[in-house]
DNA sequence: CTTTAGTTTGACCGGTGAGTCGGTCAATTG
DNA sequence: CAATTGACCGACTCACCGGTCAAACTAAAG
């Protein structure tokens, strides 16, 4: 019998390489190549496992996604009260910005990438689901602390809405200016300054 | 003598060229030939006034910079009071999203570019100087809000990054989703969500 | 040891596009 | 009108890289 390989497990580790090299280099200077160095294999390999370079992309996508989402879950787990959740939320987002940045480099990629293709690309469905999806949960939230007594909020999914476009956007501005954000600090004032807006 | 041609206004139809063709196709997919095709010159003529495609990004990042300098102080000019100025900055900036949909296009592949560039490289530098003269400028209202009586703000520098992160998070996501988004509507409960967390 | 079949590989191919350069020609000058 | 200038052009070059595939390799089975 031939050879038996853990599939799945290489996958993950062109995943892993494709987010190395595309970081550092952008998706469009990046090689072939040189994701298959960094993941210790030849370029035909990751033909085997990817249709095209910009399937890998698509398919490092939902993998960050993925991963994004464990991430949420587990700093927010076991934790009850609206208010405290979105405490918890807005500093796992500022954490995940030091955590996960090349993360947010291969975001600067894809959104760059997506916004000239089709509507229907799976690109833009991936983005455009993975942002409803966080509204929604956010919304709820919110919803439930009016409905709690603890938040004053008459356009709950709006109030989300801002939330998010907030932290995606320290996100961006983090990306070029590290040296200007103390997330610390941020951490703190901004989940005052949200607590404040939503009373 | 030669032809004497206004050099300066050529520059900037190749730069609307460029703009219109980095917009659609995005930077690495468009070639050189088709910003020429779209400017009605040929292509040797670009590199007359541009030495690279690489700089032509660059002159054309800080032409539209320039652009939307102009248009907010053209936006805001003559309103004095606080509350006012951020009212029309707000709704000056969501307006801009229709008005200057490619640019926005454009930022995000900037964004994507700037950042595997040195830290030094003009791009970056462009970058980041906008955005601290942005804060700067937003952090002044603030202050004279709070100044004047219209605001009670702890930190005016940290409610001007959050309220630029936000507007910068929402052009960004109504990029990907423009159908989800109502800018009337959000202008308004925008405006209201922001005077409401400077109180 | 040989066979078998799944797996890996990297030399190779072909399309591509940034940038070049020698030629063209309209406008200006004397 | 002849001479000169320099803006304009696009065919051409050549390095580059995504994707292919025939050969090599590996490990298990006989």
């Amino acid at each position: 019998m031939p050879i038996v390989v853990d599939k799945e497990r290489k996958r993950s580790e062109i995943l892993e390489a494709a987010m190395t090299v595309f970081a550092r280099n952008g998706f469009h200077r990046s090689k072939m190549e040189e994701v298959a160095a960094e993941a210790g294999i030849g370029k035909g390999t990751i033909y085997e496992y990817f249709d095209s370079k910009h399937q890998l992309l698509q398919a490092l996508h939902g993998y960050m996604l993925a991963k994004l989402k464990d991430y949420y879950s587990e700093a927010l787990k076991g934790i009850e009260e609206p208010p405290a959740i979105i405490r918890g939320f807005l500093a796992a987002a500022l954490a995940s910005f030091r955590q996960w940045e090349p993360f947010f480099y291969v975001f600067c990629d894809v959104w760059a990438e997506a916004g000239r293709l089709e509507q229907q690309s799976l690109l833009r469905l991936q983005l455009r689901d993975a942002y409803q999806s966080s509204i929604d949960d956010l919304t709820l939230v919110i919803e439930a602390g009016v409905a709690g007594g603890f938040f004053d909020c008459e356009q709950p999914r709006l109030a989300a809405e801002y939330i998010l476009a907030c932290v995606d956007g320290l996100a961006l501005h983090w990306l070029y200016d590290q040296d200007a954000f103390d997330l610390d600090q941020m951490t703190e004032s901004l989940t005052r300054t949200v607590m404040r807006s939503l009373q």
